[in-house]
RNA sequence: CGGGGUAUAGUGCAAUGGCAGCACGAGUCCUUUGGGAGGAUUUAAUCUCGGUUCGAAUCCGAGUACCCCGACCA
């Protein structure tokens, strides 16, 4: 990509309103732009970064057997009247078409339409258990939206839905379910600061489990015990750790990037979603469900990696992996063997921009590897190779760098 | 939903009730190029509605939007 066609252009300033830092450096850098509040355009650079946070997603997902589907956000009221949500959930979005005087609901979640699709199928125990997810923009009118991207009225969401014939079957892939939630948070660079969370479980279990990334610009408040390496919500009022019983906990602010929620028969039963036993039997399928939201994610990332001049992309959802900057000199021939190595990157070949303002551009997006090309480093058929966590900079030979780049990442 | 703050050019900021200005951006020309360059020139704004006043960006009222705190959050 040549950064002199890239859209938009950067910001020199803060947005005047902006707080968090996940608001300030997305819109600065033109990773994204506020339409309203909660409501955002991803833009080429958001764009990437979401791609590849969904990329690392659907992998996971296809590995734990999920089925990927896309189902509808415009949703009619009869499916949310059957499960008492109509008028249950504050943030479902609700409105009436003015032809037909129809009332619809945008999906905030797809409980009601993933139950009464299964149930359309006669389901044998054979047919169990399933898995089917989708990867969707979700609508949910928060009371009060915050901090750019972490909370909005409108984000992108997995949502994955298992069906079992029995709760132990729903118990072992639960378990299984949180081995590909920690390689996810894992593979998109939060590991370490993302801990499986015991929270309220509503109705039908003692527990669900949440995945909480510490930064102070989340909105739950944990506590952590740091020999389990689990944490436990607050709105539990629970002073000891459920596994070890330790009472030292440390409390946390954290943002709320996953769950996972043992949904049992509380869907299944409004929608007479049934499966044929050996036996013959009609019984109650056993649900599971599994969100993370993917913008959130996108928002935790930049909370947790930024410094003073910008985002600190760890290279899996980074939008590029290089950022190659020409100073004086045309670093043409580079980007063409970085092309044709299949290393991706933007180019910044604008003509008319100082040196110091493409590194300021540089740090603000926070491409994981800044190339320089200049007088400095042709002489000698070099590059100058600065990783963006990194105030080290290294002079390296042009094909050295092309192997180093071909085996990081 | 309760409370607080803010609203001026594309962006960020000024302007005692008295000619709306600065910087950046964008356009043109010249000079510059290793940490947000210099000169010349052009461009572009007072959130909406009402009120007070000879006169309102400024005061008053209502509304709207955004940000923050709290409550809420399958």
């Amino acid at each position: 990509m040549l950064q002199s066609k890239l859209f938009p252009k950067t910001l020199r300033e803060d947005p005047r309103d902006e707080i968090s830092a996940n608001a300030k450096f997305l819109v600065r850098a033109g990773f994204v732009d506020k339409l309203m509040a909660g409501v955002y355009t991803y833009l080429p650079l958001g764009l990437q970064v979401l791609k590849k946070i969904e990329n690392i997603i659907r992998e996971e997902m296809n590995k734990a057997g999920g089925q990927e589907i896309l189902m509808p956000v415009l949703q009619p009221k009869e499916n949310w009247v059957k499960t008492g949500r109509w008028d249950s959930l504050d943030s479902l979005f609700k409105f009436v078409s003015h032809y037909s005087k129809t009332e619809f609901a945008l999906g905030p979640t797809h409980e009601e339409i993933i139950s009464p699709l299964v149930a359309k199928v006669s389901i044998s125990y054979k047919d169990l258990p399933l898995y089917i997810f989708q990867i969707q923009t979700k609508f949910r009118d928060e009371k009060r939206v915050k901090s750019g991207i972490l909370r909005g009225r409108e984000f992108l969401m997995k949502d994955l839905y298992s069906f079992h014939a029995d709760e132990k079957d729903m118990n072992k892939y639960y378990e299984k379910m949180k081995t590909h939630y920690k390689n996810i948070f894992d593979k998109c660079g939060i590991g370490e600061k993302t801990y499986i969370t015991f929270a309220s479980g509503g109705s039908f279990s003692k527990y669900s489990h949440e995945y909480q990334t510490i930064t102070e610009a989340g909105e739950d408040k944990i506590f952590l015990c740091e020999k389990c390496k689990i944490a436990i919500n607050s709105e539990l009022n629970q002073n000891a750790c459920p596994e070890c019983g330790n009472k030292d906990l440390k409390e946390k602010k954290a943002i709320e990037v996953g769950n996972i929620f043992p949904l049992k028969t509380k869907y299944s039963e409004p929608f007479g979603l049934k499966f044929t036993d050996k036996d013959g039997s009609q019984k109650d399928i056993i649900m599971g469900c599994y969100g993370i939201g993917l913008s959130r994610l996108m928002g935790a990332i930049a909370e947790i990696n930024h410094d003073k001049k910008g985002i600190i992309w760890p290279e899996s959802v980074a939008p590029f992996k290089v950022h190659l900057i020409e100073i004086g000199e045309s670093a043409k021939e580079f980007y063409k063997d970085l092309q044709k190595a299949n290393i991706e990157v933007l180019y910044d070949e604008r003509e008319d921009v100082t040196a110091g303002e493409k590194f300021a551009d540089a740090d603000l997006i926070g491409i994981p590897y800044r190339i320089v090309v200049s007088e400095k480093t042709t002489k000698d058929k070099k590059v100058e190779l600065k990783r963006r966590d990194s105030e080290k900079i290294k002079l390296i030979d042009k094909k050295e760098l092309l192997k180093i780049m071909e085996h990081v990442g």
